[in-house]
RNA sequence: GGGCCGUUAACUCAGUCGGUAGAGUAUCUGCCUUUUAAGCAGAGAGUCGCUGGUUCGAGCCCAGCACGGCCCA
């Protein structure tokens, strides 16, 4: 494909050579700094023709050129900046020797013009070119004008042609962009200190993935890159930071989905002195701050549907919603043998390990019953403790945690708890999980001493939540598809 | 990992019953000084994803593989 010689191609490189041999740089160096194209259409985007007459002013924009309809002596043609695009109008009788250049240039070169601007029969705010000069050849073509770039798997490689031509791309990417910029206000103007912790560890933890496994040279010692920044940030409290977050990737060696990619954006943050319905109110808070920014407003559409971010939102725990939303016998939640029948009559394999305990029975028939139902946010608290391995326990009762996950759209799209402390409590858990593990790559192989002794050392009491990103900007840009928000999503090599 | 669907010109897509490849856009040539999916006339452009099989004959039927999409796990 790299390869293709096409007659369009070769008509291009054809032309290059005839400008060079007219001493015409494709590719020149130092074209002055343009105006934004952007800004001149909110100056004068509302003038009319007559107004426009009275603006001397000579305008100098650069662009690539899209849409060109030529008349022989005469060409309409728009050209596309960063910031919006404006239509040129090109006459022969005022560009005199500068259009024999012109007539060499294809839609998709990247050109400067300078002109005037009027409005055409049209009433379309138009430049009227008195100088026009190249920055850039385009050699290959463009895709169609009118269906653009529709195959998604040249959208996903060519990312870069998507870009140019699918407009609503450009639009999600500022959204995420804008995203990120209220998350982090959000929690520097709240105190935290934003922070990198490694994505190269020796020893997993954090969360329970596949990782993927590297290896460094000079230490002669295999690492892996992080599926979870949690038990660094976790040491930075108990180092005095009491509030911090960390915004950054996290890579999981799993299968790729319309919610998965193997590396992909992890909001972390911690506070201490805070518990996790203090985070309840956060998210909230966060989530509806976000929804203001982008629409000026808490109620926004995902695939069809309305979701109203209005704090406070729903919570419930996470036998209440089994009882409630899937249907299940209050009587029978302990019941292993029915549950383990759910599941199989839903044609789901029973958890993996030789003990399946009833907190992981709960959650397999909770993804499988409740959470696509749960389409308006949803807090879902009070988690197992076998599913739970870095949460602190419920006063009330030990055996669930001080936990919640929130379901939006019927997706998780956070996960929070107040941390366990306790290093005795933390230690047991490790092992237990450890000597469990069997040959399940999810469950890390060792345990993380350093991080008991840290523990040891003493962590104030203290509560943390994890925001994927990329779900996240899935949510407020109604798409469908984790791809469609990761610029360059992971696709098997072209061959 | 499993199921279904797709892969035809640079792009978007047709392709009937198995009979030797089509359109629009883009490109090239000619005409054209207010068009905007400009228009009119003409031309060129294809390893029909790959490999094998069936057949007198395969874009079409069969098998395997590759890549992608969707659904399930």
């Amino acid at each position: 494909m790299a390869d293709t010689h096409t007659k369009v191609i070769k008509d291009r490189w054809q032309k290059l050579k005839e400008l060079e041999a007219q001493g015409i740089d494709p590719y020149p160096n130092g074209i002055a700094r343009p105006e934004r194209i952007g800004a001149i259409i909110d100056v004068y985007g509302e003038y009319d023709g007559d107004a426009l007459q009275g603006v001397k002013e000579e305008f100098y924009v650069a662009g690539r050129i899209t849409g060109l309809r030529r008349f022989g002596k005469a060409a309409f043609f728009h050209i596309k900046d960063d910031t919006g695009r404006i239509q040129v109008h090109v006459r022969k009788d005022i560009l005199g020797g500068r259009f024999s250049l012109f007539k060499k240039l294809d839609i998709g070169d990247i050109v400067w013009v300078r002109g005037s601007l009027f409005r055409t029969k049209t009433d379309e705010l138009t430049i009227a070119c008195s100088d026009i000069g190249l920055a850039s050849k385009n050699i290959r073509p463009l895709p169609e004008k009118y269906h653009g770039l529709r195959d998604k798997e040249l959208r996903y490689r060519q990312r870069y042609v998507d870009l140019i031509v699918n407009d609503e791309v450009k639009d999600i990417f500022r959204k995420r962009a804008k995203i990120i910029q209220v998350v982090r206000h959000y929690f520097t103007s709240n105190g935290f200190l934003e922070v990198e912790t490694p994505m190269m560890q020796s020893i997993v933890g954090g969360a329970t993935a596949r990782p993927f496994i590297t290896h460094h040279n000079a230490l002669g010692i295999d690492l892996y890159l992080r599926i979870a920044p949690e038990l660094y940030l976790k040491r930075l409290i108990v180092g005095g930071f009491e509030r911090v977050f960390e915004l950054n990737r996290n890579f999981r060696n799993e299968g790729i989905s319309l919610q998965h990619n193997p590396e992909f954006t992890m909001l972390e943050f911690y506070e201490a002195y805070s518990t996790y319905e203090d985070l309840i109110d956060r998210t909230e808070e966060l989530f509806s701050l976000i929804a203001k920014e982008l629409y000026g407003k808490t109620v926004i559409t995902y695939q069809g549907e309305e979701i109203d971010l209005t704090p406070p939102w729903r919570r419930l725990t996470l036998k209440q919603s089994l009882i409630e939303n899937g249907h299940i016998d209050e009587e029978r939640l302990f019941d292993r043998e029915f549950l383990l029948k759910c599941l199989s009559d839903h044609s789901v394999p029973a958890p993996k390990g030789d003990e399946i305990g009833i907190g992981k029975l709960w959650t397999r028939l909770f993804d499988l019953l409740v959470e696509p139902r749960l389409i308006q946010p949803t807090f879902i608290t009070h988690y197992p403790v076998e599913v739970s391995p870095l949460a602190r326990r419920n006063a009330e009762d030990p055996d669930v945690t001080d936990r919640f996950e929130l379901f939006i759209a019927g997706r998780e799209i956070a996960n929070a708890f107040s941390e366990l402390n306790d290093p005795r409590d933390q230690k047991k858990r490790f092992e237990e999980q450890v000597a469990k593990r069997g040959d399940d790559e999810e469950i890390p192989p060792e345990v993380d001493y350093d991080y008991i002794r840290a523990l040891e050392i003493g962590m104030p009491p203290t509560a943390g939540e994890g925001i994927g990103i990329d779900r996240l900007v899935m949510l407020f840009t109604d798409s469908a598809s984790i791809r469609d928000v990761i610029l360059f999503p992971q696709l098997r090599p072209e061959r």
